[in-house]
RNA sequence: GGAGGGGUACCAAAGCGGUCAAAUGGGGCGGGCUGUAAACCCGUUGACUUCGGUCUUCGAAAGUUCGAAUCUUUCCCCCUCCA
């Protein structure tokens, strides 16, 4: 029987894989299920790369599911070889710690936590992943997985088949997340994990688990990977990755971000990242003549998922103010600079340089010389340009670095 | 353990004594066109510069030479084949 859940899971295109679609229909329709996500904590914040999962789970609270965070605290410690070429760098304790909080915020941001129903239960694996007793753990979880069958999992292959070394460790990353999956079942009643299509594998060997040891039954779900339809990886843009923490990527920015989607993959993802409704998606297409209206409000609904609907509008304005009007945007990055040194005038070459606008004057050079730069929307072409106080406009001026690089100077 | 091949800029890959800050392609960045899109076209892509040049780079170190990415030695790493 069909399930809202999982029917709004397909038509936004969330759902790639599952173990078994139609029993997990049919359980949702019965009751209310608890589903987990596991997270990497190798860095401060996640990027855009993880919202697809975000969503779902978000999705999951829509429907009156449980989401439960799984930060993997332990995982991280040894390194999912998933879709990697090396072995990745290793993260000590107290550095995966300071990243689980860091990261903590963004789901509070983003899930409801108001109601009682469907608050997330967050869990990080290091609880009971680092107290593990080798020897018990080998004999109740390690006898029931066979290497032959390990090796034939596409992770493990692929790094084989390439040659390119794979260490104990890592190779145990699997067992692990089985593992987690297992203890949360046990734990939390735990019935589904989901992750992205690369984990597929993982995923399955929890499944299996839990019906060898529990001769219960848990299901596995994936979502297709991203991909851009110019074929690039999604969620670089000028200023790098685009990171979900505003501290390492301003809500600004991630309102630009949207907003530069390629027009093919609007509508994906409207579905894949906003809660407008699929239907009322697929109208707007019929009705609206020109995308950029429809890139706008994919950044609006976005924006506010994530930083708010205050920052949403504020980005909006800044971005309506700076690209339409030519105008000085509230929300555009901000350098402060002395009156004192502003008084003695410097160099365009310096100030860029210094300011991190440029990584070298030679790069500010270049800049110059290829016409990419302007002050208050007037090209500059003398690279021994000084900015003194003529160029600032109460107190304040518009630096432009291409077409899409704005910054407000502000004298304080 | 034996035999061979290789490590060059963000990536791939040429160069194999001077004309090499290093061909070419991809990527990045800027410009043009446009719609803050795509495609396409042009420019640019080590640092510093008084724009004359100067300095640091071709796995690491030492050496040969007037001169080395290019030759020699040692070391480190990777790959292929054999055991």
């Amino acid at each position: 029987m069909k399930n809202k859940f999982i029917i709004e899971m397909q038509s936004r295109g969330y759902l790639h894989q599952c173990t078994d679609l139609g029993k997990l229909e049919d359980i949702c329709n019965k009751k209310s299920i608890s589903a987990y996500i596991g997270f990497d904590c190798t860095a401060s914040s996640l990027h855009v790369g993880s919202l697809l999962q975000i969503m779902i789970l978000k999705l999951m609270q829509k429907h009156g599911h449980r989401p439960i965070v799984l930060l993997g605290g332990g995982t991280t410690l040894i390194g999912d070889p998933s879709g990697k070429d090396s072995t990745r760098k290793i993260l000590n304790q107290p550095e995966i710690n300071k990243n689980i909080k860091s990261i903590k915020n963004v789901f509070n941001k983003i899930l409801d936590t108001k109601n009682k129903k469907t608050k997330p239960i967050f869990v990080n694996n290091a609880n009971w992943l680092t107290k593990l007793n080798y020897i018990q753990f080998l004999r109740d979880i390690g006898s029931h997985f066979t290497i032959n069958k390990m090796l034939t999992f596409e992770s493990i292959k692929l790094r084989l088949e390439r040659e390119q070394s794979l260490s104990y460790m890592e190779f145990n990353y699997m067992i692990l997340q089985a593992y987690d999956f297992y203890k949360l079942f046990k734990k939390n009643n735990c019935i589904l994990q989901i992750g992205g299509s690369d984990q597929w594998g993982n995923i399955v060997n929890g499944v299996e688990l839990i019906r060898r040891i529990l001769q219960k039954e848990a299901f596995g779900l994936t979502s297709p990977l991203i991909t851009l339809a110019s074929g690039a990886k999604m969620g670089k843009t000028e200023k790098g990755a685009v990171w979900l923490n505003e501290r390492l990527f301003s809500s600004y920015d991630y309102w630009q971000f949207w907003r530069n989607t390629d027009d093919r993959d609007v509508k994906r993802f409207l579905n894949f990242f906003t809660e407008i409704d699929t239907d009322e998606i697929n109208n707007l297409f019929q009705k609206e003549r020109n995308i950029n209206n429809l890139k706008v409000m994919l950044a609006n609904e976005a924006t506010k998922i994530l930083h708010g609907e205050v920052a949403s509008k504020k980005a909006e304005q800044t971005a309506k103010e700076t690209f339409q009007e030519g105008g000085f945007g509230k929300e555009l990055p901000e350098i402060k600079v002395t009156l004192n040194d502003i008084k003695k005038g410097i160099n365009i070459l310096d100030f860029l340089s210094k300011n991190q606008i440029m990584s070298s004057k030679s790069e500010a050079r270049r800049a110059v010389n290829s016409k990419g730069l302007k002050i208050n929307n007037v090209l500059i072409e003398d690279e021994k340009k000084i900015i003194d106080l003529n160029n600032f406009k109460d107190k304040v001026l518009k630096l432009s670095y291409g077409k899409k690089k704005h910054y407000l100077i502000k004298i304080i």
